[in-house]
RNA sequence: GGACGGUUAGCUCAGCUGGUAGAGCAUCUGCUUGACGUGCAGGAGGUCACAGGUUCGAGUCCUGUACCGUCCACCA
């Protein structure tokens, strides 16, 4: 048997561990037509990343959950891969790239994306080798990437069926512009920030009336692109400009007063500026009164200039564009400026004119990229968009219907609201590193090819100068076929058929929008079916202080550190144990520490048990007769927190699983078990000693498997350790509560003898009566049995040298310390060493606890509606607690008369 | 402007379908108890944010208020 160290050190047991299962192939699981399965794809991190907190609760979880369907027999898959990440791998490449003084273009596409692969093929074992060091048991043989062959397949398989079905469209559509990106984003990739800015009035003059027209802007610099003011057409102030016009100012340009709704009457002077190329609305607005559209901003942030202009106009003269494509304005004197030297310049300008009325200070809500934080653009580009409302429509559905549930329940609100509401989504990127987009343009007639293969002629006129689209596709497009794709579709593969539909998505609710409710619509429309049952939510992992860990405040804590210091078991169990499903919660160092603790306790409690063993020793719990009161105590204990915990963890109850498991193992069986079963030991008696051995392996053994998924390493590492143990606890039986192992009347009895012994306990250390005094004591009381077969444990617990019983004390009460409880009453001769006042005290204090309890018992049986209404079970229970309050109260004031 | 979450012991948080308020940490008192001081035995500490309501009974359900936080929304 292996001698184990005083403390668990995690570091000589993880890596191992883990190689163990790995070359162990524990982790592998195929299609078995013998069980069932249960499914659960990883969200696959950025592939150049670097686990963090989030990775870690999120992955945690999910290995909970595997890890207990795979103990309960079902073919438990756990699929595992990494994504792409197009904008976000890009910009690292690009950076790195910008060190060397090399830019995108000096490399060309091909040179690039062979520097990008590097990058992927340099980093992208980083986050699965920190997944490893999590303990995530998940099928590494499965492992994909998005970009990998197979999804690669799928993407375009898609692309080309929703463009045959008219559900992907190509056009000039108002877009998310990131000018440092230099891409489109979508909408869902806008995040919104509180910003102070300003409310600029400014003064158009009307060209009919001669009058000013007062509007507000928060982007005077878009006011080069105004093509029409608007007004609302029942707003009485000014129904006589109805077909007016005003004039531009600095532009001195006529453009049109149109009537629209978008003019709200409640809101500044009701009056506004309409830029069609550069805001969302205005390019509604735009669209429904037939308003050129003039572009002002390039791509990359700056105005526009006479460069611009003759490029976009020798587009057109070529005929390759359509209608609604932007004009382009020679921003003259401003062209070339950024956007904010630009709205300087022009505010001057106008000032200087007379046109700026006032300036209000404005804090609003302005638009940045979650990537960049740069403020977004809005901008009219020709982009590839998915048609949403036909895709959504079934999505919503099948919340509805309750073919999908999230848990908590309430993030389905969250869900439906983002699904409802959803416009379409702009799937083009302006990016290499992707899903290079599957459609060709013909050099001649521009014709649209959109195709799995390149096309070597173009179907429409024969020629043979077909030009692909440069874009890419928007990562979460590739990822929201994940729970598909993985599986091998679009071929019909045994595993599709066998894991498909998955079981559990588990996820942060910071990602519903992007990824969640995309893999749903996508699961509906290409598979037929939802991708998954049930979408585990939980919440973020913040600092000590509440807030959100990030790069710029650098209140990161790496989960690689934590584990090297304090093991993967305590960061996992410190993840879980005592959270919520949905809600945040806060790191501390405090929590992880009592995490290594409570594994360390446990180690220890091991250490204990194997040192106890003979070398011969053959697991087995013996024949019931044999079990005495504590045995049947705790293995009835064990049945019912098996039982509670699989329903914990079937409800995704994690936290409330892993603080009872933690409480089984520290309270019932090292605080008590164990040291009960010390006296059966050491007794002599070698049938007691081999029955206490043989409880406490059984008992051990099966409270490691229930923690198992919990902190995989260690309980490993201890089960592995118990003599007649499988070669993995990974593939042992969940333990499963059963009913020919509970003696709820022996675990009642014992029960009597505990509250005993605490009583006594307290007593003393109240009085500080040290440990070394024994005593003899008489117990009264009305059943002697538990009592009478506890003795070997009084001597220890309760400090009794000898233990008499009687039903009635008669005798002297004289020098007599007495302890209550309601099912008796101990008289012990140690007055001499306590003090007579502390204990009447002590005593008087008992009494108004017990009054107390007693009071609120009786009024609640007083109550004639509560005897009537409540529950009878409940009525039942309270009387017996009102009679054994009577008890208690009953012997805590003969105890105080004696005294006194 | 909507929606959601939080408000429980000094701190961090649990508390499932309503039935005598819990844990960990911190604190105080004892303990070199042959597994473990990363430990053991005890103690103290709570009008469950506030106001109403439903109920025999509310931390738990309903309504409203306050404060904190998050997400969503095109407000010029």
């Amino acid at each position: 048997m292996k001698e184990l160290a005083k403390q668990y050190d995690p570091s000589q047991v993880e890596d191992r561990i883990y190689q163990f299962w790995q070359e162990g192939g524990y982790f592998h699981t195929k299609a078995d037509p013998d069980k069932k399965p249960y499914t659960i794809v990883m969200p696959p991190p950025n592939v150049t990343g670097q686990l963090h907190m989030g990775h870690a609760v999120d992955n945690t979880m999910q290995d909970i959950l595997i890890r207990t369907k795979r103990m309960q027999g079902y073919a438990a898959l756990w699929v595992p891969g990494t994504d792409h990440a197009s904008i976000a791998t890009e910009a690292k490449v690009v950076e790195a790239m910008a060190k060397e003084g090399l830019t995108k273009q000096d490399l060309g596409r091909e040179g690039f994306l062979e520097r990008a692969w590097d990058w992927k093929n340099r980093y992208g074992n980083r986050i699965v080798s920190q997944l490893k060091k999590l303990g995530s048991s998940c099928d590494w043989q499965r492992e994909r990437f998005t970009m990998d062959e197979g999804c690669s397949e799928a993407v375009r398989e898609v692309f080309v069926r929703l463009y045959n079905q008219g559900l992907i469209y190509r056009g000039n559509r108002m877009v998310n512009w990131c000018p440092h990106c230099n891409t489109s984003i979508s909408d869902a990739e806008v995040e919104y920030t509180e910003q102070d800015g300003h409310f600029w009035h400014l003064l158009y003059p009307v060209k009919e009336t001669g009058e000013m027209l007062e509007l507000a802007t928060t982007r005077p610099e878009t006011m080069l692109g105004d093509t029409a003011v608007a007004i609302n057409a029942d707003d009485p102030r000014y129904a006589h400009l109805h077909g007016c016009h005003v004039m531009l100012p600095l532009l001195n340009k006529e453009i049109p007063i149109v009537c629209d709704e978008h003019a709200d009457m409640t809101k500044g002077t009701g009056v506004v500026k309409i830029t069609p190329a550069h805001d969302p609305n205005d390019f509604e607005v735009g669209l429904r009164h037939n308003l050129p559209i003039v572009r002002v901003f390039t791509y990359d942030g700056h105005m526009t200039g006479a460069a611009d202009k003759a490029a976009a106009d020798a587009l057109f003269a070529a005929g390759k564009n359509t209608v609604n494509e932007p004009e382009v304005l020679d921003c003259g004197k401003y062209a070339g400026m950024t956007t904010m030297e630009a709205r300087k310049a022009i505010l001057a300008d106008l000032e200087a004119g007379g046109y700026l009325k006032e300036v209000e200070p404005l804090r609003h809500e302005v638009g940045t990229c979650y990537r960049c934080h740069t403020t977004i653009e809005p901008m009219v580009s020709k982009q590839w968009f998915v048609k949403m409302e036909p895709l959504a429509k079934p999505a919503i559905e099948s919340v509805e219907k309750g073919e999908i549930r999230f848990v908590p329940e309430r993030f389905t609100k969250n869900y439906m609201n983002w699904m409802k509401n959803t416009r379409d989504w702009c799937i083009s990127r302006q990016l290499w590193w992707g899903h290079q987009i599957p459609a060709w343009y013909c050099d001649e007639c521009g014709e649209t090819v959109v195709a799995k293969e390149e096309p070597t002629v173009c179907p429409k006129c024969g020629c043979t100068h077909l030009t692909r689209d440069p874009d890419t596709l928007d990562t979460w497009f590739s990822s929201a076929l994940w729970p598909f794709s993985t599986l091998g579709w679009p071929e019909e593969t045994e595993d599709l058929k066998y894991f498909y539909p998955t079981d559990t998505l588990v996820t942060g609710y910071d990602i519903i929008g992007f990824w969640v409710s995309r893999m749903i619509f996508s699961g509906l429309a290409y598979t037929g079916k939802a991708p998954f049952h049930t979408v585990c939510i939980h919440g973020i992992v913040r600092d000590s202080q509440g807030r959100k860990m990030s790069k710029s405040l650098g209140n990161g804590i790496d989960p690689l550190e934590v584990i090297a210091q304090y093991g993967a078991d305590a960061l996992r169990f410190m993840l879980v144990d005592g959270s919520t499903p949905g809600n945040d919660m806060r790191y501390s160092e405090k929590k992880v520490e009592a995490a290594r603790n409570f594994a360390n306790k446990l180690w220890n409690a091991t250490r204990f048990v194997l040192m106890n063993l003979p070398e011969d020793f053959t697991p087995g719990l013996p024949d019931a007769s044999l079990l005495d009161m504590s045995d049947k105590w705790v293995l009835t204990k064990l049945a019912q927190v098996a039982g509670a915990m699989t329903d914990n963890i079937d409800h995704y109850e994690l936290g409330l699983a892993a603080a009872k498991i933690n409480s089984f193992i520290w309270d019932v069986y090292c605080d008590w078990f164990i040291e009960i079963a010390k006296p059966r030991l050491n007794s002599g008696d070698a049938v007691q000693a081999d029955t206490a051995r043989r409880v406490l392996v059984h008992v051990l053994s099966e409270a490691l498997k229930l923690l198992h998924p919990f902190m995989p390493f260690i309980t490993e590492e201890l089960y592995q350790a118990l003599p007649g143990s499988g070669e993995t606890i990974m593939t042992a039986a969940w333990p499963t509560p059963d009913p020919a192992f509970s003696w709820p009347a022996e675990e009642e009895a014992f029960e009597k003898v505990m509250d005993y012994i605490k009583a006594v306990r307290t007593m003393r250390t109240e009085m500080n009566v040290h440990p070394a005094k024994k005593t003899s004591m008489v117990i009264e009381t009305a059943d002697p049995t538990p009592f009478q077969q506890a003795e070997i444990y009084l001597a220890k617990f309760a400090f009794a040298t000898e233990v008499s019983f009687t039903d009635k004390y008669t005798g002297s009460t004289d020098g007599m310390v007495q302890v209550s409880t309601h099912a008796a009453r101990g008289f012990i001769p140690m007055m001499e060493l306590v003090d007579r006042e502390k204990e009447l005290a002590r005593l008087n204090k008992e009494k108004a606890k017990a009054e107390k309890e007693l009071a609120m018992f009786k009024n609640q049986l007083a109550n004639p509606k509560f005897v009537e209404k409540a529950p009878a079970a409940l009525v039942e229970e309270t009387r017996a607690k009102f009679a054994r309050s009577q008890d208690k109260l009953a012997n805590i004031e003969q105890s105080i008369q004696a005294l006194g």
